[in-house]
DNA sequence: AAGACAAGACAGATCGTTCTTGTTTTTTTG
DNA sequence: CAAAAAAACAAGAACGATCTGTCTTGTCTT
């Protein structure tokens, strides 16, 4: 009962979420059901059956769009990653006011992103937990979507003439992680506060230019 | 060859792993091996058989030990906990100095820990982000480990007389979470310093009773 | 005599993957 | 616009491999 099919909704509530989307045919309902089971079963417990019983599609048309599995795990962590940048960097976009302030909204999305009762953590974060080792496919995919973070933190820095714009976007970074995985484990939204307060005390303290 | 049963070996370099202990009985054997394939691949990657392969025993002995691979995780988990725990704490009962040295130095161990070759992250947290959703019993045995840290934590809060013990204690364990991610997916031990910097300031700002 | 252990056969289920057959939908073309 | 060609898709059988777990037989150590 808990997989099913998911049921016509047209209100999306998570933006975040590939695995929220309406599929419009049977690629992307592959995708969105691989990406449910994937997210919160776990990349290796969830099987090709699972995921085509879930699609309601059949074993010919995931073979035919995808290679292997190993390539559906790739196709979702993209998609999964892409559409949750859209929904973050496009919600950062509509903050007015300086740079401290920006990295400070950082904090209030992860708080409303760990408040979605369909939250489960990083996808990157996971993956790369559960694979480690091997599998440097998804530690690559991993760090392109760290990167994204990364770039938009380091301008930010720049903007607020940071003197040493890289550490100052790694400190940021370090919090957002750790705000993710004391959320993720805790079940707790408020660590993103918690973590918005360290970061407070730490842009208040940056050496400038 | 990665893989393969590990030789003898007089000295512990990691003393943080369970896995890298010498191993005593066929009972110890299992739980090495398990520990080692599960921390590096993966707890559902990890066949049965290749647990067995790589500690060298039979099938009915590790069904002997345990009732079931769920039962095996159980315990592996336990151990690396308390291994590492032993680690940790007695490494930090040898600091000197007043609270706010002994939490700093919480991070000069974790870069210690991290520039370990055989660093793979922090087993509870692999565990989490692997299973989420179900299995409760690793859930909880992650709880209890973050409840030994946490516990600590307020220990030193309360001796420097913070105004919010319980805040206190969650911003480090946020540094703590963060420092561990950053550093293994970066495969860079160094965010160790970049989250005890972010400490220093927090610890300086500290509102007091 | 008893328990710990090695070695491995065996079972039933599930894994990822390929293939076949037929239907529906889309695109191209006359 | 209609016919024809092409692609997408459903349903599911079949494959060999691997999965967790059981069971048997025999050796070794206490």
């Amino acid at each position: 009962m808990e997989d099913a099919p998911q049921e016509f909704c047209s209100l999306q509530t998570s933006d975040w979420s590939f695995a929220a989307k309406e599929p419009q045919n049977a690629r992307e309902k592959i995708m969105t059901a691989a990406s449910h089971l994937f997210c919160n079963h776990g990349f290796s417990a969830t099987g090709i059956d699972k995921i085509l019983t879930r699609a309601g599609t059949a074993k010919a048309t995931l073979y035919h769009h995808f290679a292997s599995k190993e390539e559906l795990i790739a196709a979702v962590l993209e998609a999964e990653g892409e559409t949750w940048r859209n929904w973050f960097f496009g919600r950062l976009a509509e903050v007015k006011g300086p740079a401290p302030e920006r990295i400070l909204a950082v904090f209030d999305l992860l708080e409303e992103w760990f408040s979605d009762p369909g939250f489960y953590g990083c996808p990157f974060i996971n993956a790369v937990a559960e694979f480690d080792t091997g599998n440097e496919a998804v530690r690559q995919a991993a760090d392109v979507h760290k990167q994204h973070l990364l770039t938009w933190l380091k301008a930010q820095a720049m903007e607020m003439k940071a003197k040493d714009v890289t550490e100052t976007a790694r400190a940021i970074a370090v919090l957002f992680d750790g705000a993710i995985v004391a959320a993720q484990h805790g079940r707790d939204p408020s660590f993103a506060r918690t973590a918005r307060v360290i970061a407070e005390g730490y842009l208040s303290q940056i050496e400038v230019r």
